[in-house]
DNA sequence: GTCGGTTCGTTGACTCTGCAACCATATGCC
DNA sequence: GGCATATGGTTGCAGAGTCAACGAACCGAC
């Protein structure tokens, strides 16, 4: 996996009034910059050790056992690269990259879109459906023990609702792409 | 930046019946799972976000941003390298690496520890300050935009201590090494 | 002292990601 | 139909991160 980062907490302090070059400190005490840091610090920590894991355990890193999942989860099996990338987060290329790797281990395959000749569509494959379950209970074992395990069920419904409230204005454009091609089978 | 990713959900499920051979699917609809979907979900776009608008307005990554406001908070603005890959959150291949880059472009010096000669401290400058400084007000107004102005008090109340939770327990070993050399100045 | 096991920071090799450029196709307008 | 523009996916390249291996220094037992 990528990397985390925890930030903030900026402002302007005087560390001694006459003191040396070394002047101003830098640090603001802002209210709910505790969350944010929290929120940081708990994303990176949690995911590095579910993908550490994930990875030991089934060769799959967070994103591509991610991948699986959006894949598994789409009416028919298949996505469009497009509709993809933008439910993983990652680029375009990224999820050229990543389907790539996904491919050549036979976890899912590439076919063209039956309507948009540019269009290509990620299907999932038996083998790839396997190894999602598989994955899936480490992964999910992983979730409940660091993340679920530690809160209650309020707690959890306030946590839903307000990154829920921090995640939804940041949706990309307003998918007009339907999530698939059309149907193609019976 | 790196880069996130979202990801859970499964269970098993059948698909019809008889059906062909594709046969399960994948999801689990465990109470909770929104909370930590959404969880990732807000992380990854807030941010790529912050990161890109530090990117654009100062050259700086939301990592680089934080080991700058981690060495400013330190005492004496000196950090070993050590505690700092612990902070921020990275290997300490990691860390040498950006603080090989801070060090580049003059916002950071590294000076040898005085009590133990294998260790390095790295020391902001005061160019580093003034880019911390100018940096801050971009990021900081960032994180009130898209995390902070989105809660009232007393979600950022339940965030903080629910995160808080998670994030503890996961503290790297118990950190014997102290955060900085011992005085060196007076 | 000194010897064995640790810890510190750096380096080399590699992986994953994004950006920009690209070609192919789609779409709207004339 | 024919052209200008937008969109979809892939590719070259560069950036940033990890892991494993390394030398140097520390630390405790003898």
């Amino acid at each position: 996996m990528p990397s985390p980062s925890v930030s903030s907490r900026p402002t302007i302090t005087m560390e001694s009034p006459t003191a040396a070059p070394a002047s101003a400190a830098v640090v603001a005490d802002e209210p709910g910059i505790g969350a944010w840091r929290n929120f940081l610090t708990a994303h990176a920590r949690v995911t590095r050790r579910l993908d550490e894991e994930l990875q030991a355990a089934h060769g799959l890193s967070l994103a591509e056992y991610d991948a699986l999942l959006q894949i598994a989860h789409a009416p028919g099996r298949r996505v469009r690269m497009n509709v993809l990338a933008e439910r993983v987060i990652l680029s375009r290329s990224g999820i050229t990259r990543l389907v790539d790797r996904l491919e050549a281990d036979g976890s899912v395959q590439r076919i063209a879109c039956a309507t948009d000749a540019r269009g290509q569509e990620a299907v999932l494959t038996e083998a790839g459906l396997d190894r999602l379950r598989t994955a899936a209970t480490t992964h999910l074992d992983g979730v409940r023990r660091l993340f679920l395990g530690r809160l209650d069920a309020p707690a959890l419904d306030s946590l839903e609702a307000s990154l829920g409230r921090v995640a939804e204005p940041l949706a990309s454009g307003t998918r007009t792409t339907h999530e698939g091609c059309p149907p193609v089978d019976a």
